[in-house]
Formats: C-alpha cells, sequence, structure tokens
RNA sequence: CGGGGCGUGGCUCAGCCUGGUAGAGCGCAGCGUUCGGGACGCUGAGGCCGGAGGUUCGAAUCCUCUCGCCCCGACCA
C-alpha cells in the first residue's frame, strides 16, 4: 500500500527515490543548479554517519584540520594524470575584489594538490612521519546530470590524507581504512553489507597507483560506491617534493594515501532499507529513535496522558533519541503516517485504553502499517524499546544481506552475463583488459565493481575472453 | 552538449487552440465540531500569469527574443 506522495519503486525506482527525499524531508534543490539544501532531518542523518566515521578515524590515529576551499589552479595541473581526471568538472574563480586575479582559484574536488603542497613544507625527517590527518570539508565537481545525496555539485565528505616512510606502511593504512572505518561503518552501523576490493585500472582514482572501495547493492541491484582508498604510491609526492630524510641520511619521497566518504552514504541507506512507505532507518543512524504519540480526547484525558508519558519517558535522556509528539491540531492517523514517512524505528501511542489496561502500542518501522502494531505492558517498556532497537538494527543488516546474497550471481558466459546483470551483481572469472571493460560497458552498462579481496581458489574460465584465469571480478551497473 | 517537456497564489495544476472582469484542489489563518491509522464545516488572506519587446481598442492567451527549471542520453564520489 503506497503513500500519497511517493511512486511505488516498482513503478519507477528512481522517482521512488526523488519522492523519499522528499516526502522524508531530506532534502530539496536551491537557486543553484546541482546544489541541494540538506534539511534538518537529512543533516541529523549525516550527523550520525559524520560521528560514526570521526569517531573511527580518530580510534586509528588520525587528527582533523582543514584546509582551504580554493586552490592556485597551478598545484592542480602539477600531478598529470590527476587533472586529467578532474579539469571537465572543475570549477573556477577567476575574479575577486573587483579585479582579474593573476593566477586562476579553482574550487577543490578534492584536495591532494593543496595538502601535497603543505605535505611538503610541514616534512623532514624520517621523524615527522607519519602524517594522519582527515579533514571534513565541503568540495565541488561540476557534475553534468544530478541527483540529491547521490550525485551533486557540492557535497559533503571527509577526506584523509597521510604520508608514510614507505610502501608497505602506506599500503596498510590504505587497506585499514578501508576495513575499520568504512567497512564497519556501513555494515554496522547503516545496516548494509558491502562488498571489499580493488579497482581494476580503468575504475582507478585519477592519480593513485591503486583505489580499494567497498560497493553496496541497492534495491534495483545497481551498486554504489560507498568509500574509497587509494594508495597514491609516490605520485603525489613526486609531484610537490614531499621528502623527508631517513635515519642514515639518505633522502627519499614519501608515500601517500587519500581515502573519502561523502554525503553519498545518506543516498545508499535510502535505497538499501527504505520501502513504498518511506524512509526506513536502521536505529544507529536514526535522529529519532522514538516517538511517542499521545491519544486524547478531552482536557481531562490529555493532561493524564500526557503524565503517564512522562512518567515512562523519565529515564530515557541520553538512552534514546526520542520526542513526544503532543501537537493537538492533526489526528493520529497523520502522525503516525508522518513517522512512518520520516523512518522513525519506534513508534509508542499511548491513549485511555492504554491507561486502564496498563498497556503501549509499539510499532515497528520495519514492518510497516498496523502490522508492526503491538500491544505490551508499560511496565519493562524500557527494555523492551532497547532489545527492539537492537533487533531492527541487526533485522536490517540480514535482510540487506540476503537481498545481496540472492542478487548476486555468477556466469559461465557472455550471454548469461548480460542477462544477469540486469538483476544484480555478477561475479565472474575475468582476464580481460581495459578495452574488454569498455566494451562491456558500452553494451551492458556495467562496470567492474570490485575485484573483491576473497579470490578464487582454484583457476577457471573466463566468460568473457574464455581464457584460463585466477582472477575473480564483480560486475554490476552502478550509481 | 544533443533530444523532449514546462514556467499562472506556498504546492500541484486548469485556463491558451478560438484575445474580453484570473480559476480549482491542497496548504495557510480564525472559529466550531472532531481525535485509537492521512477528519469535517463555515469564514478569510494570498497571484501585476518567468522577463523584455511587438501585434491589438484590449494579451496569461497571438508573434519575436530572452532567462530559468525538470526529465531522458554521453562524464562521475
Amino acid at each position: 500500500m503506497a503513500k500519497a506522495g511517493i511512486t511505488t519503486r516498482d513503478k519507477d525506482y528512481s522517482q521512488w527515490y526523488l519522492d523519499i527525499v522528499d516526502q522524508a524531508d531530506l532534502a530539496e534543490n536551491s537557486g543553484v543548479r546541482g546544489c541541494m539544501v540538506i534539511k534538518p532531518h537529512g543533516y541529523a542523518i549525516w550527523e550520525l554517519i559524520r560521528d560514526a566515521l570521526d569517531q573511527r578515524i580518530k580510534e586509528t590515529g588520525h587528527v582533523n584540520a582543514y584546509f582551504p576551499l580554493l586552490i592556485p589552479k597551478s598545484y592542480l595541473m602539477k600531478e598529470a594524470e590527476h587533472i586529467e581526471g578532474f579539469a571537465p568538472e572543475v570549477a573556477e574563480v577567476t575574479r575577486a575584489g573587483g579585479e582579474e586575479l593573476a593566477e586562476p582559484l579553482v574550487i577543490r574536488p578534492t584536495s591532494e594538490t593543496i595538502i601535497g603542497a603543505t605535505y611538503a613544507k610541514w616534512i623532514r625527517s624520517w621523524r615527522d612521519l607519519p602524517v594522519l590527518i582527515n579533514q571534513w570539508a565541503n568540495v565541488m565537481r561540476w557534475e553534468m546530470r544530478t541527483r540529491p545525496f547521490l550525485r551533486t555539485a557540492e557535497f559533503l565528505w571527509q577526506e584523509g590524507h597521510t604520508a608514510h616512510a614507505t610502501e608497505e606502511e602506506a599500503e596498510q593504512e590504505t587497506l585499514k581504512i578501508l576495513h575499520d572505518v568504512y567497512a564497519d561503518v556501513v555494515e554496522n552501523v547503516m545496516a548494509i553489507p558491502v562488498y571489499r576490493g580493488l579497482k581494476t585500472e580503468r575504475e582507478r582514482f585519477a592519480g593513485a597507483v591503486r583505489t580499494y572501495s567497498i560497493e553496496a547493492m541497492m534495491q534495483d541491484g545497481k551498486a554504489l560506491q560507498a568509500g574509497t582508498s587509494h594508495n597514491l604510491g609516490q605520485n603525489f609526492a613526486h609531484s610537490f617534493e614531499i621528502k623527508y630524510q631517513t635515519s642514515d641520511n639518505r633522502e627519499e619521497y614519501c608515500w601517500t594515501t587519500s581515502w573519502g566518504a561523502s554525503t553519498r552514504l545518506i543516498g545508499a541507506l535510502i535505497m538499501a532499507h527504505s520501502d513504498d512507505d518511506g524512509l526506513v532507518l536502521p536505529p544507529k543512524v536514526a535522529p529519532l529513535q522514538v516517538v511517542l504519540v499521545p491519544i486524547f480526547k478531552t482536557d481531562e484525558e490529555r493532561s493524564m496522558v500526557l503524565e503517564a508519558v512522562a512518567r515512562l519517558t523519565a529515564g530515557w535522556k541520553g538512552r534514546f533519541r526520542f520526542k513526544i509528539d503532543d501537537r493537538d491540531n492533526l489526528s493520529m492517523g497523520f502522525k503516525a503516517n508522518e513517522w512512518e514517512v520520516k523512518g522513525v524505528p519506534v513508534r509508542v501511542e499511548i491513549g485511555p485504553k492504554d491507561l486502564q489496561k496498563g498497556t503501549v502500542a509499539v510499532s515497528r518501522r520495519d514492518r510497516p502499517g498496523r502490522e508492526g502494531k503491538t500491544f505490551i505492558e508499560q511496565a519493562g517498556l524500557d527494555e523492551h524499546i532497547e532489545g527492539l532497537l537492537d533487533e531492527m538494527q541487526q533485522a536490517l543488516y540480514d535482510r540487506a544481506l540476503a537481498f545481496q546474497r540472492v542478487h548476486t550471481f555468477e556466469a559461465a558466459d557472455y550471454d548469461e552475463f548480460k542477462q544477469k546483470v540486469e538483476q544484480g551483481f555478477v561475479r565472474v572469472y575475468f582476464d580481460g583488459n581495459g578495452d574488454d571493460e569498455d566494451r562491456i560497458k558500452a553494451e551492458t552498462k556495467a562496470t567492474v565493481r570490485v575485484l573483491p579481496f576473497d579470490q578464487a581458489e582454484e583457476a577457471g574460465r573466463c566468460f568473457f575472453t574464455g581464457r584460463q584465469t585466477q582472477r575473480i571480478a564483480i560486475f554490476a551497473r552502478s550509481y
């Protein structure tokens, strides 16, 4: 049963997505093409994701700092592959203070260059290493076509930039971030299972030696890159002269990394869990975990019910994120729908009949409508809700994992591949090169999402070239 | 940048073809009745019809130009 204002998923998936963003009050378009206003409810979700990431970034030894929005254009030009990758989508400032600037400034599409230039000044000795810095920032990429959260001209993210003495240490850093920060947050906080692995050369970040990513599956079977981590080798160190003196007095270039996750994660959250009734949020990223809806007619009932609500929620501060919806100009039904559309995990209704019976009605969002509603005793409500939130967090993950597994296919040949990739991910032996990837993309819209870490034990036949190979790739169409 | 579509109260749109006093629903404000799954009645506020030229006695409506937005494709976290 779809609510007014939300297109069903099977009718038009991308319109459904836009409707959720609109109806759940997450974001809206602004006067600037491609730039969205993130509304309070959407921003509150971002704050929870941001805090989860920030906590892990700090736990793994990094500190936060801030680098400028504007970057001298010459900086961007220094790393050849990097500029080639970003040039088409960079916005430039050429006038300021009423005058033409001597050198144009670009609005950062990412900050490797200005941070590289800074690190070159900061790093002198092996004793200065490693440098482990993260920044929370906005960046701008002038995209042709935008969609709220998934692809916007300006977006919010964190970008970590580190410098190390050895190649091994940089590689370890790159992988540590992927597993201990990104996969951990996306799986255990956002309840979205991911595939982890290496990007092919075609899909690699411009300027990186190796790019790793985590890939989440959306309900339409498409992939969404939920976090990327780059081993930059010595590319940027060479371009920006990031050098250090070793303990035996030699001069060496640093090994650097960079890694990022963005507001796009909110798009992943929406498309992984939500349904035709609106947003569905895992409790850990729900700005409101519990909403209490008091039900009353008379003033007398009102005061009695509100008193009971106050008593029930007495110990909740700091334990649950909750709200008492005592607006008296709206019907209970309207409120029920509003909180469902906004994705609040648990809704508690309490009215005069409950006062008599010592009960409350508890609804869980992952089972929409009246089906998710049960009446329970008021005594022990706290424990019940606590248990329910944990259960829902797990249930959403389990459901997403089951979906991911059912929609990950194998394919023995290209014909089978074409058919399966319409429905989800395809995990195959793949021995092709970049040109083969291009051809597959042109013909099926699918790309290699990752070469997963769990590779094959035995060799098999490449679905595309027919050659024997050990290499496994996961293909999918992607956002 | 190609291909479509659209600009009329806050929102969704009708009116345009065939020129003649700007409309509806929703929302909003006030009052009353309601209230256990998107309540209802009454009253009311709110728009020089994206902008500029032109045709005409008269333009939301016809003509020219312009600005902007949305959707679909090529590029991308």
